[in-house]
DNA sequence: GTACCCCGTTCAATCGTTTGAATCTGAGGC
DNA sequence: GCCTCAGATTCAAACGATTGAACGGGGTAC
C-alpha cells in the first residue's frame, strides 16, 4: 500500500505551516478558516496558502473539536439497514448534511448489545446532533437521550414525550390510496393496518377511515385487520381478512413489506391480483416495482423527510419545539396491482 | 425537551471529579481507563468512583482523541444504501466493531458532490480506519486514499492496486449454483454475468465456466450474456438470451437484483419459472424470498464478511498485506425458481 | 516633534485528557 | 536516629487548534 505524500514523517501542524510561511500560527489558522475579520497583506496570504499546499497541511479535527466543542458530524440511528424505506431517508439526510458543511454518519442498533448502548456510544461527544428514526424509543433509550448534551430529534415518528419531530402526512397517504380505489369503482375496501403502537400505523388508519366516510362508505370492524410491518404479518392479516363472509374487492395495506406478504397470500388462496382483489400500499420502494404484480403505491417524499430533519436539527435551538408535517409531493404510482372493479 | 442531569451547568471534567474526590485528576484518568499499573488504595478508588457517578462524568472524546490520536470510530463507505446486500455486511461489521471497543459508522457517496469528496470528509481524522465496499475506486478516489494517514481496506472487492481486501469466494458460489442445476438434470445452462469491469462478476463467471466443464457441459458464447447488476440489466440480458436459437432450460444469474429482472422478463415472454426455465442466483437477500416465484439462491456469509473486514482492519499493520478469501458457510437455499428438468 | 490611529501581525491562554516522571509518606532495617 | 524503599499520589508537559487581546511601526494631523 502506498502512503501519504510524506509517509513516515510527523503530521503537519499549524506550527509547521507558520514556520514555512514565516508568520505566526494564528494567521494560518485564520486563513484556513476564512476568518472575515482577518486583515492580511495579499502577499502574506499567498505565502501562507503556498505553504499549506506545499506541506499538504490538514487540520487536526480532534484539536479543533476540543477547542470549538463541535465535531462537524451528525448521527442518524436507524433500527435496521435492511428496511428499504431508510435508504431514501438517509440519502436526503446525507445530502442536506454535506451542503451545510457537516458529514452524516448512520448507525443501526444491531451492532451494540442494545439500541440504548448504541445511542450512548454515538451520542456522547462524537456527534453534534442525533437523528433518530424508526421504532418508539424505550424508556431506557429515552433516559439516555435525556442525558445527552446534544440536540436530537425524531424522524418519521411522533412521541408524546418529545416535541421535536419531523414526520410525513401518513393520513394523507392513506386518503390518496382510498381515493384511487374509489375512482376505480371499488366500494368494498379493507385495510391492513400496522401495529396499534406504531405512530405511522395510527395515522394511516385515521386517514383511511376518514376517507372512507367522506365517500359515504362503511367500514365494518372486520374489514380492518392489524398486521406487523413485515411480509409474514401481511400474509397473516390477508388470510384473516379473506376468511370473512363478505370478501373485499380492494385492500389498502399500510406498509410495503406487508403488502408483498399480502400478494403471496392472495396467490396462495388462488385469488388473482388485480383480477379478484386490488392492492395498494404506502411507500414506493424499489421492492414495490420488483414484485409481481408490481405494486401500486403512494410515494411520499422520503428524501425530503431526511433533508428537513437535518435542517431542523441544525437550525432550531435544542430546546425549541419542532413539529413538522410534510404533506407535499405525494404521488400515487399506479402499477399492476390495482384495476377497475 | 428535558435535558441532562445538570442542564445549563458546564460540562463535568476530570478536574471537577478530582476536586470532588479530593485527588489529582491523573488518578481519576487512570481509574476511568482502568490503568493496570495504577496503585491505589481501595478507599480512594471508591471515593473516585463515587464522585464520577455523583457528577455524571463523561470523558470528553475530542480531548482524548487529541491526546491519543485515536477516535474509536471506524468508517464504512458504501455506494448506495438501497442495495440490500450491504445491509448484512454492515450488520456484521457493526457487531465486530462494537465488540472491539469501537463504533462503526456508515456513509454513502450520495451525500457529497462526489464519492471522492466523501472519502475526504470522512477519512481525514474523523475515523481510525476506513472500510470501502462496492464499486472500483476511481483514480481520484485512489489518490485520496493514498493521501490518508489511516489504514483502509477493500470489502467484497479486489483491486490490482491494493493488496488489502477481504472477499468472498464468488467462484464457489457460481459452482454451487451450477452443481444444483446439474443435479436437477439440466444441461442447457446459461449465465447472466455482471459487467466485465466488476471484480465479483469476473470471479462468478470463472466459477461458472469451470463448473460447466467439470461436468462435461459446453457453454457456447451465446449462452453467456452480460447485464448490469440491476433489475433492468437482468431483464435486458434475459431478453437477449431467449432470442437465441437454442433456448437454455436453466440460468445462473450473477446478481439477485438482476435475477428479479430476469423473472419479470421471462414472465413477459410467456415463459413459466420453473416450468420452462429454472433460475438460480447469488446472494440470499430478503428480496429473493419476496418475489414470485421465490428465488433459489446461494447464500454467502455476508455478515461474516463485514466482521472479518473489521477485524483485519484492526489487527494488521497498515502496510501489511491482507488477502482474505471466505469460502465457508455457503448454502444453496432452494425455493420455487428451480425444478427438475 | 509628539500624539494618535490603524493596519498587520504576534502573544498567550485555553479546550480536557493522557502519561512519564517526580514527590511525598510511613514503615522497616540497622 | 538515619537511610532505604515501596506504595500512593501529584506534577507538569504535551496533543493542535482557536481567538481575544496586545503589540509594533509607519503615516497623518496639528
Amino acid at each position: 500500500m502506498t502512503r501519504g505524500p510524506r509517509a513516515g514523517t510527523k503530521r503537519v501542524t499549524l506550527v509547521d505551516v507558520a514556520a514555512a510561511a514565516g508568520v505566526d500560527k494564528a494567521i494560518v489558522s485564520r486563513v484556513v478558516n476564512r476568518d472575515p475579520t482577518l486583515l492580511i497583506r495579499p502577499e502574506t496570504r499567498v505565502r501562507v496558502e503556498a505553504a499549506i499546499a506545499e506541506l499538504g497541511y490538514r487540520p487536526n479535527l480532534s484539536a479543533r473539536s476540543l477547542r470549538t466543542a463541535k465535531t462537524g458530524i451528525l448521527g442518524l440511528v436507524i433500527p435496521d439497514f435492511s428496511n428499504p424505506v431508510y435508504a431514501q431517508i438517509i440519502a436526503g439526510a446525507e445530502t442536506a448534511a454535506v451542503s451545510s458543511g457537516n458529514v452524516l454518519v448512520t448507525g443501526s442498533a444491531t451492532g451494540a448489545a442494545s439500541p440504548a448502548a448504541y445511542l450512548d456510544l454515538l451520542g456522547n461527544g462524537r456527534v453534534d446532533g442525533l437523528l433518530i428514526a424508526g421504532g418508539a424509543p424505550s424508556t431506557q433509550e429515552q433516559r439516555i437521550l435525556d442525558s445527552l448534551d446534544i440536540p436530537w430529534l425524531l424522524v418519521n415518528r411522533r412521541d408524546r414525550k418529545s416535541r421535536r419531530y419531523v414526520i410525513l402526512d401518513d393520513a394523507k397517504s392513506a386518503r390518496m390510496a382510498v381515493e384511487h380505489l374509489v375512482e376505480l369503482g371499488h366500494t368494498e375496501i379493507a385495510h391492513i393496518a400496522g401495529p396499534k403502537t406504531t405512530d405511522t400505523a395510527q395515522r394511516r388508519l385515521t386517514g383511511f377511515t376518514e376517507a372512507m366516510s367522506e365517500h359515504g362508505l362503511r367500514t365494518p370492524a372486520s374489514r380492518i385487520v392489524v398486521g406487523e410491518y413485515t411480509m409474514d404479518g401481511g400474509a397473516e392479516a390477508a388470510a384473516k381478512l379473506m376468511s370473512s363472509r363478505r370478501r373485499p374487492t380492494a385492500i389498502y395495506v399500510a406498509n410495503v413489506a406487508a403488502a408483498v406478504g399480502v400478494l403471496h397470500q392472495l396467490s396462495a388462496l388462488g385469488l388473482s391480483v388485480p383480477g379478484d382483489v386490488s392492492v395498494v400500499t404506502t411507500h414506493d420502494t424499489e421492492l414495490a416495482s420488483h414484485v409481481m404484480p408490481a405494486l401500486t403505491t403512494v410515494r411520499m417524499p422520503l428524501r425530503e423527510l431526511g433533508a428537513r430533519a437535518v435542517r431542523s436539527l441544525l437550525d432550531t435551538p435544542p430546546d425549541a419545539q419542532v413539529e413538522l408535517l410534510l404533506a407535499d409531493d405525494f404521488t400515487l404510482v399506479q402499477r399492476e396491482s390495482t384495476a377497475p372493479l
